[in-house]
DNA sequence: ATGAAAGCGCTAACAA
DNA sequence: TTGTTAGCGCTTTCAT
C-alpha cells in the first residue's frame, strides 16, 4: 500500500501544528474558520483519510463487530448475515465474517480470530459440534459483549435470540394433523441442540393436544439432505408408513418429498411434508413446500440491536441475558 | 472490553523492560533461555494475546482482505465467500465482507469503507448497476491490490479472474441442439456486463456453427427469477414458440420451467432447459436441471492466491494484469 | 543479555 | 486560537 497521506502531512505544509490540524478536521469550534477551511481544503486536495486503525489504538474500539455462523452456503444463515450488516451499516460498524463448517475445532480458532481482532462485540451460532463452551468463556471474561441467536446454550451467561422454535413446530404438526394426518414423523435435529430439541417438543405436543400416542419409531436424526432422504427411503418403504411428515428444515423436507418421488409416492396426495425455515429452495421444489418461516433477516437484525446495545452500556454489572424469540409464521403452499 | 494484558504489565511485574519482553514472547535469540521462559510463563498465566490494533499501526498492514460482492445470499457469491475463506486462512488473513446489494451508491460506500479499514487487498464483482468504475480507481490509487472476479471490466488496469462464460454457453446450447432443438431462445445478463455479453456470444456462435439463424427476438433480458418468469410467460405463448431454452444463470432457468408448468408445457419432453451456475437450487427443482457448472468455489480461490500473491509481491512496477478463465462444466441432469 | 528511545497516526489535557 | 506533549501497544535500532 501507497503511504497514505497523515495529518502530519498536512500540518507540515501548512506550517501548523498536528492537533490544529486535527481539530479543524472535526468542527472544533475553538479553531478559527479560516484555518478550518484551509485545512479541509488541501485534505480534500491530497486526498486524507483518517487512519482507522490509529483511530482503534487510541479509542480501544474497532467498531467491528464479529459473526461465526456454521455456514454461509446455508441459506438462513446468509439471510442472518443480511439483518446484521443492515444493523451494523446504519450504525457505523463492520462485520467480520467467520465460518466454523460445523467443526468445534475451526469454532475455536474462530473465536481466537475474533479475540485477536479486538471486535467491539460478537453474533454466534455454534456449530452442531460444539458441546465444550469453554472457548467463548474466553470472550466473556474479557468482557466483549456476547449475543448468541439460532443455536444457544444455557451454560453461558449470556444474552439469546431464536426463533420460536417450540410453538412453529406445534404449529407446523396442527397444521399437518388437521390435513388429515394422523401418523404422523419428525425428521429432527441433534437433541443436545435446543433447536433439535424444542422442535421436537412442539411436535410432541401438537400430537399429544389431538390425543395422537407420540411414536419415538417416527422419529428419526436427520437434519440434512442426505441424511433425510435415506431415512426417507427407509421409513416410506415400511408397510403403513406414515402420511405426515414434520422437518426440522427446509433441506430435509425436500429430501423427503425427492424420496418419495422416487418410490413413486405422491405428495401431497399420499404423504404430506413440512418444513422448517422458508428458504428460497421452499419455493422452487415441486411441489412447492409448506413451511414455518423462521425470518432469518429479522433474526439477524435483531441480535444486531441487542448487541449494539450491550457494547454501548456502561453498567456491564448486575448483568441480566436477555432471551427474546421471533415469532415464526406457517407458509402454506402445496405439500400440505 | 476488558483493559487486556500488555507487554508493559508483564515487563513490569518480571522488572524487565518491555523490548526484552517482546523479544523474549518471539524467541529472539539474544534473550537468555531463563527469561524468555520465565516471559512466556508469566503471558500465560496472565492470558496475554498481541494487540493486533498495535501490530497493524506499526506494520501498516492489517491482513484484511476486503470482499465486495453483490449479494451474499446468492448461492455462487456465497461459494466464493467460501473458497476465499479458505484461502485467506490458510494464509493468516481475515475477510470482511461487504454486500452492495446491486447498488452503485452502496458499492460506492463499501469501497469508501474498504479503505478506511486499511485492508490489505481487495476482490471485487460489481453490482449490476456499476457503469463508472472511478471510486474502484481510488484503491488502485493507492496501491491497494485488487482483483476483479465473475464481474470484471477492462476499464481498470486489474487482474480478472473469471468463468468461462464464452465456453460455457457455446457447449451449453450445442448440448440443447443435439437434443434437436432448432429454436432456441436466450434469457440473457445485462449486456454491460461481459458475464452477459459472452454467454450471448458462445450462444450466438453455437447457433450459427450448427447454422441456425440468429434470432434477436429470442433474446430477452431476464436474469431474475421475476423477469424470467415473466418473459417465459409471454415467450410461451407465441405460436411456435421455442423450443429450447439457455439461460444465462439457474433462477432465470427455473423460472422457465415453472412457467412451463403453469402453462401446461412439460419440460423435457416439450421444451428443453439449460441454466448456468448449478447452485444448489438446480438439483432441487422438478425436473433437476441441466446446467453449466462454474465452480465458484475454485473461481474464489484462484481469486484470494493470485490476490495474496499480488499482496506478497514487492516489485510494483510495470504491473502486468492477469486475466484468468476457470473452466466450466456442463451438468446434465433431466431438464435437457 | 538487556534497556532506552523513537515512531506508527491520532487525540486531548494542558500550556501559552 | 494554536502549540506542546504524552500516550494507545508494539517493535526495532542503537546504546550499554
Amino acid at each position: 500500500m501507497k503511504r497514505q497521506t497523515t495529518i502530519k502531512d498536512i500540518a507540515i505544509k501548512l506550517g501548523l501544528s498536528t492537533s490544529t490540524v486535527s481539530r479543524a478536521l472535526k468542527d472544533h469550534p475553538d479553531i478559527s474558520p479560516k484555518t478550518r477551511s484551509v485545512v479541509k481544503e488541501l485534505a480534500a486536495i491530497l486526498g486524507y483519510r483518517p487512519n482507522k486503525i490509529a483511530l482503534n489504538l487510541r479509542n480501544n474500539s474497532t467498531r467491528m463487530i464479529g459473526l461465526i455462523i456454521p455456514e454461509i452456503e446455508h441459506n438462513f444463515f446468509s439471510a442472518i448475515i443480511n439483518g446484521v450488516e443492515e444493523i451494523a451499516y446504519k450504525n457505523d460498524y463492520s462485520v467480520m465474517v467467520f465460518q466454523s463448517n460445523e467443526s468445534y475445532k475451526r469454532e475455536v480458532i474462530n473465536v481466537h480470530t475474533v479475540l485477536a481482532n479486538r471486535v467491539d462485540g460478537a453474533l454466534i451460532s455454534f456449530s452442531k459440534e460444539t458441546k465444550d463452551f469453554s472457548h467463548f468463556q474466553k470472550l466473556i471474561d474479557n468482557e466483549i459483549p456476547v449475543v448468541f441467536f439460532d443455536r444457544v446454550t444455557d451454560e453461558l451467561h449470556t444474552d439469546q435470540i431464536i426463533a420460536d422454535d417450540y410453538h412453529g413446530a406445534y404449529v407446523a404438526v396442527n397444521h399437518i394433523i388437521e390435513k388429515g394426518c394422523t401418523s404422523i414423523a419428525h425428521f429432527a435435529a441433534p437433541q443436545h441442540l435446543d433447536i433439535g430439541k424444542n422442535r421436537l417438543l412442539g411436535y410432541h405436543d401438537a400430537l399429544l393436544n389431538h390425543n395422537i400416542p407420540y411414536d419415538p419409531n417416527l422419529v428419526m436424526l436427520a437434519d440434512t439432505y442426505k441424511t433425510a432422504y435415506k431415512a426417507a427411503l427407509e421409513i416410506l418403504k415400511r408397510p403403513n408408513h406414515p402420511t405426515g411428515f414434520f422437518a426440522v428444515n427446509d433441506m430435509a423436507a425436500i429430501a423427503i418429498m425427492k424420496a418419495a418421488r422416487y418410490l413413486g409416492i405422491k405428495v401431497p396426495e399420499d404423504i404430506k411434508v413440512v418444513g422448517f425455515e422458508n428458504s428460497v429452495v421452499a419455493s422452487i421444489s415441486e411441489p412447492e413446500l409448506t413451511t414455518v418461516d423462521q425470518f432469518g433477516f429479522e433474526l439477524g437484525r435483531e441480535a444486531c440491536i441487542l448487541l449494539l446495545k450491550r457494547i454501548e452500556e456502561t453498567h456491564k454489572e448486575n448483568f441480566k441475558p436477555i432471551k427474546r424469540a421471533i415469532k415464526t409464521k406457517l407458509i402454506i403452499r402445496n405439500s400440505c
